[in-house]
DNA sequence: TATTGTTATACTCTATAACTATA
DNA sequence: TATAGTTATAGAGTATAACAATA
């Protein structure tokens, strides 16, 4: 059974199942409570990565949150119509917008921010720092496998900076 | 820094986010190679559930895929419409439908779950079976804790038995 | 009354590609 | 020519709730 015998097909099934729930979870977890302010999980990601930032143009929102550019500006729109983000011209560059949060978006972050942060946390209060800093570790390579597989895939996306 | 500590909110997030991106990672991978048989992510996990069993019924189906009822009406029309899925009349219950594989619907089974799963396997290529058993067993318990967590979500999903 | 599955509604996201305006 | 963002199209999934048939 050597570990990267490629006719064991099957070996990372677990894994795959394991992750896989584990996301649906916590998703199921973090969409429940992102609803009750009438967003949904791609807006919910906008807004948390706009907070905290100067903005952004619709390319670093895109490599941020993983959304294609055709889509985004549907997610933007849909936002935009309700007051939470603005656009507005790229200084040196004519091409580019530059989206970040209205006052009112901002208040809306600084609400729904710390309190989904919570809210999810608390799902973790039963494993302990160095628990979780085990299980990061093994992510942490994981993540890196999955990202440079076959090359076709697009680079790595690195989602917000926010941590607080 | 109590592990347990309400106040310390932050400290799941490098965590919430490993798993996101590697989930989003994989399904990248995972949708990529699945699009290639003109299937989508929740009609290849229909599929996969139902290989290798005498189909099941509409609620159980739901359960296992947790795509809710109404949902599931419209995915598995379009994959009848294909004439990979047939419905069929439950034996001692007059409410309920079982679904299962046609013939068509079992070639294509027994076509894409391998390949899927070696396609997908590869990218797993350099963790031996030791580390994968380590994540493993973190996954799992962290999946406890997500699964059970605040009593209101539904009961924990069995996604599906296949292995070979 | 409760459950199974269907139907209906309205919306959000997705993939894809053509298009514009700038660079 | 290449890039940034918009528009158009067509579909597919989602949440929600009302509904019919059966238990």
């Amino acid at each position: 059974m050597n570990p990267t015998d490629p006719l064991d097909y099957k070996r990372a099934l677990p894994t795959i199942r394991l992750l896989t729930r584990c996301f649906q979870a916590f998703e199921r977890l973090s969409n429940a409570n992102v609803r009750k302010f009438g967003l949904t999980g791609p807006q919910f990601d906008i807004l948390a990565t706009l907070g905290n930032t100067d903005g952004m143009t619709f390319r670093e929102l895109g490599e941020r949150t993983l959304i294609t550019k055709g889509t985004l500006t549907g997610v933007v729109d849909r936002l935009e119509a309700r007051g939470l983000v603005g656009r507005c011209a790229h200084e040196s560059d004519g091409r580019s917008t530059r989206v970040r949060l209205t006052a009112c978006g901002q208040a809306l972050f600084e609400q729904v921010f710390p309190q989904q942060l919570a809210h999810c946390s608390s799902a973790f209060d039963a494993h302990g720092c160095e628990e979780l800093a085990e299980l990061n570790e093994r992510l942490a390579r994981l993540l890196h496998s999955l990202e440079n597989f076959g090359g076709s895939q697009s680079a790595a996306a690195n989602n917000g900076e926010n941590d607080d």
